[in-house]
DNA sequence: AATGAATGAGGCTTCATTCAT
DNA sequence: GATGAATGAAGCCTCATTCAT
């Protein structure tokens, strides 16, 4: 990680424990009630240590919900490739990448959330650290992506976006949470965007009308 | 609307004027600061007012950012439905639709990416009404879909998945234009979205490859 | 004065009124207890007004501490001065100069016993600030005493000596009041002071000792 | 010394170097940034101890403060007695005292300037106990002025003013070193000191002059 | 004796909200 | 209706002191 959080206290075994401490404790209160919402008292409480104590471990406040989105940015970064390792086709490359994504984000709902929230709360260098993280994992999803589409799996589309669609088709599964999970399970969601995804939309018939439809329909207002 | 905001102002009109010009200083500052990094004092200052003429027409902050919310999800849902009137076709309505909402996202860049930082910052029946409002802009895009299927122009797809799919495809034009802004147009960003949504990616080697992959394959680790 | 402390309410007036409000009751508490001592909840309280207001008027607690100071060296600037208007005996100019100064001090003892006590709480441009003040008005003692040596009125002595020997005169009856106020007057310390300053101690015998004394008598040890 | 410093650790020889320790890098550390800014954890580093260790070998912090007046006003009353051993012209003690007492306080400006700052930081008892060791020097230089006037060296003027008028002199060293270092060396300035305050200012021009002043010159006003 | 992690009280400062004009 | 000075409740953070090792 280029952006480092620094800690005042040696012993690098108690660093990490006690801020895994500070990191899950943060990621309940601040996903759930807001990173400008939740004080230290509180994290502290939740955390089970004292105020004075997560400064030993962190220099402000700020740092907290770094170490935060950074553990989620990392996770991505690890599990998504961990997710490809030893396929060799690149359209089973995409589809368990898709999987894995999902499934990690399952895993850190919370997380996901505040990434969309907090981001603006984080001081530039900060943020720069965490968006640079994202896109080295979005780099591996447009790899496979071109991959297939070099092997002639895919068609050639704009790679970006269907990175992107990607994207937030596993992060919708955090994002809309409160709208998907009283209907629908994770696996289901996984499959049925992996379908849309991937095997389009249009009928045979709906091809044909969507060609004959007039090129500029969708041209600027 | 379900959830109003007061004001202690009796003059409508006047009303009007005032909350729109809070509302736009509101929308500039709380996107690109931030709703709790944002002060009153500031607020005032950006509108032109005094501190204390806002709390004439805004019982507190929070309603403030309740005014800006609603604007954004008033105005798509005035804009999308407008954006298919007299349109009978259902797949043109459809692609007039995402390319609707794509439209009125960038409109409103800083306001829809508020929607995503600072719907954690209001409270409990806030939240409900400004979701509320999406659920009905998203139900309109459903029944298109649904129009669609039933015409057998789509295949029989996952509706809310696929809405949702949209949806993001839409709010990505804001959520990421740090990164689609230097790199792509806005009419070319919609175009090869629907692009990928309603043609599908796999070539019909893909499609092969794809069926024959085994069933289970993102089944949960 | 080169470095301002700027206050967030506009009316030149209140902001005069306030201040002096604060400036009063921070002289007391700080010179009493120590500017570090001093809580500002305290400073509110014996000022009469709230912890916030006094933020309207001060960006921060050293600024009280400098407005504090100013206005004493200011008052140094300013009565020293006058007290000499209009005299034409350099004489008479040195006798009145020690004479006012130690009246300031008598009406500023806990300021001045606080100058020395609170400047290293200053940052360096503030201590600058103050020092500068400091000696303008010194200049003006030294301008006295060299008018005086021009005419003949005083031996050719070292003027920058001199002159800090009627500052610490001065400003020890404020430093050292714990030891005089018990014992002597002000009247009759300024008057004390002058004659042994002006008329030296030894008296012809004591002369001729001393000028008997070795010369390097008290040289490095 | 009235009020002692307790310390938890047994050997005596070892409170004795710790506490050396701790005394070296507080009169430094305090007398560059003053009291109340240096931290504990500061004065371990800079003890090159740590911060648990300070704690057996004073109660508090204001303790460690204690320590450091207290070396200084001993020297004083070390030194300034030391420089008239065997000596026994009343005016050549009271040049070799003044001497003395410049160069015990060029030894310490650090200390010295200390003093003045952090009193008001000590406690009654502790400040009392301080200034009870000053008084002590003070007597001496106050006996041999006596010895002087007795023997008809000097005039018969006001012991404590002229004492107190010495004191400054000495302190002023330290406390105005900023003004006078980069003018004059130390011996210059002791020189000129002596000078000054025991031959007296004034020409017989400037006597007549003098004595011509009207009486009530300085009086109130 | 020595270490340094841990505690928690309390200080400075900000800011939403109120109120006198 | 409008102003902006005034309030005071917290929040973040520091740091003297303690305690387990």
């Amino acid at each position: 990680m280029s952006t480092k959080v620094t800690a005042s206290v040696e012993n690098p075994e108690l660093v990490q424990k006690r801020r895994a401490q500070i990191v899950r404790a943060a990621t309940k209160l601040f996903s759930s009630n807001g990173f400008n919402n939740t004080t230290i008292k509180e994290l502290a409480a939740e955390a089970g240590i004292s105020q004075g104590l997560i400064y030993l471990y962190v220099r402000e406040k700020e740092d907290v919900l770094l170490l935060v989105l950074q553990q989620v940015v990392e996770e991505y970064a690890v599990e998504i490739p961990r997710s490809i390792v030893g396929v060799k086709s690149p359209l089973e490359c995409l589809v368990r990448a898709i999987d894995a994504y999902c499934r990690v984000v399952d895993r850190h709902l919370a997380a996901t959330t505040l990434a969309y929230q907090a981001t603006k709360s984080l001081s530039q260098s900060r943020r720069n650290s965490i968006q640079e993280s994202e896109m080295e994992t979005n780099a591996i999803i447009g790899e496979i992506i071109r991959d297939c589409i070099g092997q002639g799996i895919l068609r050639s589309v704009n790679v970006d976006i269907l990175t992107y669609q990607i994207v937030f088709a596993a992060h919708g599964w955090a994002l809309k949470g409160w709208y998907f999970k009283p209907r629908i399970g994770l696996d289901e969601y996984i499959s049925d965007t992996i379908d849309i995804i991937l095997n389009g939309l249009l009928t045979p018939e709906g091809q044909d009308l969507f060609d004959s439809l007039p090129d500029g329909l969708f041209s600027p207002v």
